[in-house]
DNA sequence: ATTAAACCGATTGGATTTATAGACTTTATA
DNA sequence: TATAAAGTCTATAAATCCAATCGGTTTAAT
């Protein structure tokens, strides 16, 4: 039920720039000295975001990474997502993965149904919170 | 977010002696071959599940597996964290295995904040859920 | 005694995670 | 226009973990 350390490390970076929106590029750099990430390993993590249309670059000095959209157009389940895979905890009840699992009757499986539970309850409150709900608890506090 | 094999493996067979309680003690291969689990691995699985309490045992011929207690006193969440380890999605918000993650300010963390509601919310759906309630569900279906 | 079953330790192969390294491209600005 | 600062991309290494397998040991029913 763990997020990896992409995952992790990706949301922290990305609640940053949003903490900064409006205020230009960000390096690499300093996303990761203020939030203690491997500076190396967060690149690859922004490329990835980058690719995924969630942040934009910007080449050369002054450069640096920024939102592709306001704070609150962003929801942590696209992040997840992205970076980690299906929020689902096993396959036969994602919604954007679903693979059939062994057992005998899916329809009967009780745990099927727990687990289902589980995944929709994730992925609701993953859907409904975004990058400017994470900075407005951040600041009001 | 997944479950290990390991996890959804033990819970599917934890679900079918569920199923069979008081019928005296199911072979491990029959639980491995009603729900397509590879029969050693489920070995170590049970052999996990019954140093945890959660099942006994029974050598020799007529042996098996038998739960430790009835059905409506097993809960998901201690079977996850038996065999998967804690519920959290980072380990900053682990009840049970706490580890400080590097943000600047915990307190001041939105993520944190979402991720402790996201494993409050999963922690309370498996810690109210038991085998018997997967077996009801499985039964009047 | 035989046989069926769980127990236990070791190990393997593969995947994933967590990075590092290095060469390349773009761009601001001095 | 030279320089340096930044991201881009590919490759690969190290470590860890996961899934599964194997061989042998112990226990118990018949």
């Amino acid at each position: 039920m763990k997020l990896s350390k992409r995952g992790e490390y990706g949301l922290r970076a990305l609640q940053d720039l949003a903490a900064h929106y409006g205020e230009g590029p960000i390096r690499n750099k300093d996303l990761a000295g203020r939030n203690n990430i491997p500076p190396r390993f967060l690149e690859q993590i922004m490329l990835t975001l980058k690719h995924g249309q969630i942040v934009r670059s910007q080449k050369g000095p002054r450069g640096g990474y920024y939102l592709a959209h306001t704070p609150h157009q962003i929801n942590l389940a696209e992040i997840v997502r992205l970076l980690d895979g299906p929020l689902a905890p096993i396959s036969c009840v994602s919604a954007t993965a679903y693979e059939p699992c062994g057992c005998p009757d899916m329809e009967a499986c009780g745990l099927r149904r727990v687990m289902k539970e589980v995944r929709d309850t994730v992925a609701e409150i993953m859907e409904n919170t975004t990058l400017a709900d994470l900075v407005a608890e951040q600041t009001h506090s």
